[in-house]
DNA sequence: CTGAAAGCGCTAACAT
DNA sequence: ATGTTAGCGCTTTCAG
């Protein structure tokens, strides 16, 4: 007893108009060629009926779904989120529509994301791996077909072009300023030490710190305020104890900056401090943090702009190009001084 | 020149292995029905193939489409995007696709959104009305003809089933709990009056303050840190000054916070400030804040499990009752206590 | 257990 | 300017 669908059809929509339905199809795909006696008279049946196209049919009848793809960790992590409301406004500028997929981070549910995703035949995606290095994940990108933009991680050995911030040259002019303060002992911490962005963060550090001639101290063990504040006390026990310290992500950026409230060193004066990602009560906490901020709705907006792009490209040839010529994109990231670095800049 | 989809099918796996269509589509639905051999063979060739099923084609066969519709005003807000992770959540569980549609708060790009996931044909759809009294709105939720469910806001006058935060309550405790500490006069402070919520926070606070036999003290003009402040300094200015502020909103509260450390008014002492919606960094700055926290992943969650339970009585009943009644889900916020109220708890 | 065949709602030739 | 018709890829009777 198959219970037939209350959605009225694109045939009922001709009969009751007293047309054909190619001519239905005319009239909801723009209405060329259509008099415009007709045109009135389908749009008052499809009024009257409230009549709705089914996307899977049209979808069914093969080429282009408008549809892409954003196979991202989290959604409720703010990164992600802005990636995805920017890239949602280009997909919708584009007459497309955006499906979200979150993966906790985890592989396995990347994987079945993915075939997921597979199954609306999207356009294009564009994914923040897992984890990039994932091997059996390159193989699945390689095999889908469509174009697909990496973001935050690049995937190596692939032909996929990402977009992502310029860690490496943010943490470098970070740890610049705080040299150019003055500070010779430049503690870094973090956490998750085996992600690609923070890699690169701790190279940028040790690139800045090498070349000023003063001695790289790491500990990337940061997961929570409690381990920030043992790791700022075996650091500052030391005989030459750090005299700033350099955050490498948005957590640990907070976890030490309670730790130092917490064991009441005064910072800038006895430490100072300098995170990575911005938020919103970064200048309204005392003392007000410095920190590298990167361009997240950026990265979700170029990425859907440059896959969008790639879609034409390829609709134009008229097979896609063996693969475009894989890249990486950085957009820049921006230091916000404030005052836990020591700048004497005035609250406004 | 139709560019062939690079797509394998369901018939090219019946080729290669050497089977009929249904007993490919039997193995892809769960393989009963199915001797041992033949499974493997189709299960390889499926896999040697590479094999997705296009969910338009299974769509297109009509009853459910495992698609339910989420349309929230923002997807970078905590709030909602708390809200879509956890109805995403119980969607996975129930093997259904959610999509996310973004309005910005306007009641057309809403219209529009609405249309588009309506071509998706979704089983249900939970939205978070742009503007809850909403005349086209309303007319457009009953015509869907699939079940609805509103977040955050009820839609008044409409049979849809809501589920919300118990706003007039959390604001009522919330100014209770000020008046237990012993302050005499309690300014409520907040901007966006017209909204559902603020609204019925604003009654609770009423309640509470009347009971008490205080006098209400009520400014909705908090725009920024800037009117946070002029307003601050008209309050204390007065013959009677606040010596407690309970602020409705999240920003709310921070921009009160701003102003307050600002203009170099103790907290507690001289003024207590409680405050609406939790956030990270609600323990870290001094003093702590205390605030009135909502169940965000709950009212995702709740919804979503009451949409799915309308879906299966439906699915069940021959025709979807007229309307299940129609019926407000409040769930419980939660006051956190820290030391802005003038609470003595050890920070830990 | 398995296959043949009839559509689901729409689009795109091809006719008229 | 408009109607006819053949599928798109899949599910689902209905017969073997």
């Amino acid at each position: 007893v198959a219970k037939k669908n209350q959605h009225s059809t694109l045939s009922e929509v001709a009969k009751l108009a007293g047309v054909g339905n190619a001519t239905v199809s005319r009239v909801i795909n723009g209405g060329h060629l259509v008099s415009p006696k007709t045109l009135t008279r389908v749009r008052d049946a499809i009024a009257s009926l409230g009549y709705t196209p089914n996307q899977a049919a049209r979808i069914l009848k093969g080429d282009r779904t408008r549809t892409i793809g954003l196979v991202i960790p989290s959604i409720a992590d703010p990164f992600f989120s802005s990636c995805a409301e920017a890239a949602q406004a280009v997909a919708r500028a584009h007459d497309s529509l955006l499906i979200v997929l979150t993966t906790q981070n985890s592989s396995q549910i990347e994987i079945d994301s993915l075939n997921v995703l597979m199954g609306h035949r999207p356009d294009g995606l564009i994914i923040a791996p897992a984890i990039s290095t994932d091997q059996k994940l390159r193989s699945m990108l390689d095999q889908i077909g469509i174009p697909a933009i990496s973001i935050d991680r690049p995937i190596p050995k692939s032909s996929i072009t990402s977009v992502v911030s310029d860690n490496c040259y943010g943490a470098k002019i970070a740890t610049q300023h705080l040299i150019d303060h003055g500070y010779q002992r430049i503690a870094c911490l973090t956490a998750e030490s085996q992600l690609y962005t923070i890699r690169e963060r701790i190279r940028g550090y040790r690139q800045a710190i090498v070349a000023a001639g003063l001695t790289p101290l790491l500990d990337t063990s940061i997961q929570d305020s409690k381990s920030a504040a043992k790791s700022i006390g075996d650091l500052l026990a030391r005989p030459d104890p750090p005299d700033a310290i350099l955050a490498l992500k948005n957590s640990t950026t907070i976890y030490v900056f309670e730790a130092l409230q917490r064991l009441n060193i005064p910072v800038p004066t006895a430490v100072a401090l300098l995170g990575f990602d911005d938020f919103e009560l970064a200048s309204t906490v005392r003392p007000s943090i410095s920190v590298v901020r990167q361009p997240m709705e950026d990265i979700g907006r170029v990425a859907a702009e440059l896959l969008f792009n790639q879609l034409l490209e390829d609709g134009v040839n008229e097979r896609p190009r063996l693969r475009p010529s894989r890249q990486t994109v950085m957009l820049p990231s921006r230091l916000i001084l404030r005052h836990s670095c020591g700048c004497p800049i005035s609250l406004d």
